[in-house]
DNA sequence: TAATACCTTTATGTATACAGTATTGAATGG
DNA sequence: CCATTCAATACTGTATACATAAAGGTATTA
């Protein structure tokens, strides 16, 4: 039988697609743990089909990965790993910042990105340390990231972002969850919002080389911090993706 | 029933996969038209199950998208996108060409890139421009590009490579296509080659920069050359890829 | 003649049945 | 007590049947 419920307008395919990669990140489903179709079946409410379908797209979103003899299992990540896909973001995210910037934005389209920055600062300026307030400040950190994407105007650079972000730890909302899970947290988000005021300016003044070589830097910032995060084991709570590193912490 | 046949190994979802981009890459499938899961059924010979399963890669893939009211389309790309893709590209290995340096490579890994530098070299001194000379350093080109990329030693950035290239416009091949498409065309792979051999040689003395910043440029020149060789319109019949052009070949 | 409504047809989303293979467990032999 | 082999079970890959929605065509009316 098909979708009658008006409550839900979204496909089963959807439904268990979001439902899996909850069950992923929330690290219900350990790395290595394989997949059982039937399992899914069985808590996704939904039929063998679009469980598949939904397996074979977070095979390609990167959260699976598919067993040799068929089926799949959760994939596992190192330390390595992660560190190198925060700098591929980086690289990939200069490469928005340097289009927006070379090919020019009108001040009506930049109008978003500066507001998004100017919230982003009342936050910061407010000094609260609480998780609530980090997580207000990761909501909005992965808007200002989204705007910043969609100013290149590069269909094929925006879509190889939302994949590279696939991956939580890659997200800008990563970024700043690895950044709050610091003692020194809030002189983070201090330098990581000059980035931000640092690229907007780039942007307006068509400087593309410098808008590219800020956002690199604000990645490697993130990358230094989680490096240091995970030495200290300091608020790892706050970055649930870390239940995707294969052996707990240790590279 | 399943499959029995000893000829082929691969399973029917492959098979259908492979038919199916086969199909859309060799223009038999216009960009924009809608793809009939009964129509990919009959051509394939696999039941609807494999070709929904190979419909779903193929769309994550980037070659098809979803049509909102249901089935797929073949997606259809403008000249932006493609030089945008190949810029990209160049930005992704530049990064592979920046950690392989960084890290290090020893000489034994780098035997391999060597040896595929030498056999480029060899080609381009024959100094032949036939269409199987220019086949012959497609091939060897596409295998000095992999094996750049393998020695970033990078799963989630040779990952995203891999994915970057599924347009084929953005492959190495497509870069020498788009080189070769030219009047100039034994200058350009002159040139091209230089690049491969800076790169070599930085990786070799750990200068990450340099490394870097050749492999950009690299990309840059095969843009230039696509550039110019969709303006003039020469041996267009070399990159295949174009069918995938929204319109034939304006802007 | 054109527009609209209804019906027919087709195609997609979903569910399930079937076939074959891999994996696990137990039992037997060394 | 451990290893090896065989059998049973479970799971994946594939095919097909069913339900619903969309699209197209035709007929009727203005």
């Amino acid at each position: 039988m098909n979708e009658r419920d008006p409550d839900r307008a979204v496909s089963h395919t959807v439904r268990a697609q979001l439902a899996l990669r909850d069950l992923i990140l929330s690290g219900r489903l350990r790395p290595g743990e394989r997949i059982s179709e039937l399992g899914a079946v069985e808590t996704t409410g939904v039929s063998r089909t679009p469980v598949r379908m939904a397996l074979v797209r977070l095979e390609e979103e990167g959260l699976l990965e598919a067993i040799p003899s068929g089926g799949f299992m959760v994939k596992a990540f190192t330390e390595r790993d992660i560190l190198d896909s925060i700098e591929l973001r980086g690289v990939l995210e200069g490469l928005a910042a340097r289009f927006a910037a070379e090919r020019g934005v009108s001040a009506r389209d930049l109008e978003p990105l500066k507001q998004s920055l100017a919230e982003l600062d009342e936050l910061v300026a407010r000094d609260a340390v609480s998780v609530e307030a980090f997580s207000a400040y990761v909501t909005m950190n992965a808007r200002f990231h989204a705007l910043l994407t969609e100013l290149s105007r590069s269909a094929p650079l925006i879509r190889q972002i939302d994949r590279a972000s696939a991956l939580p730890f890659a997200s800008p909302s990563g970024f700043v969850m690895a950044q709050s899970a610091l003692p020194e947290a809030h002189q983070t988000l201090i330098i990581a919002q000059d980035h931000h005021r640092i690229v907007v300016d780039a942007i307006e003044n068509r400087e593309g080389a410098r808008a590219e070589a800020v956002m690199r830097e604000h990645a490697r910032l993130a990358a230094r911090n989680l490096r240091l995060a995970l030495r200290n084991r300091t608020h790892l709570d706050l970055l649930p993706a870390l239940a995707l590193i294969r052996s707990p912490v240790s590279e």
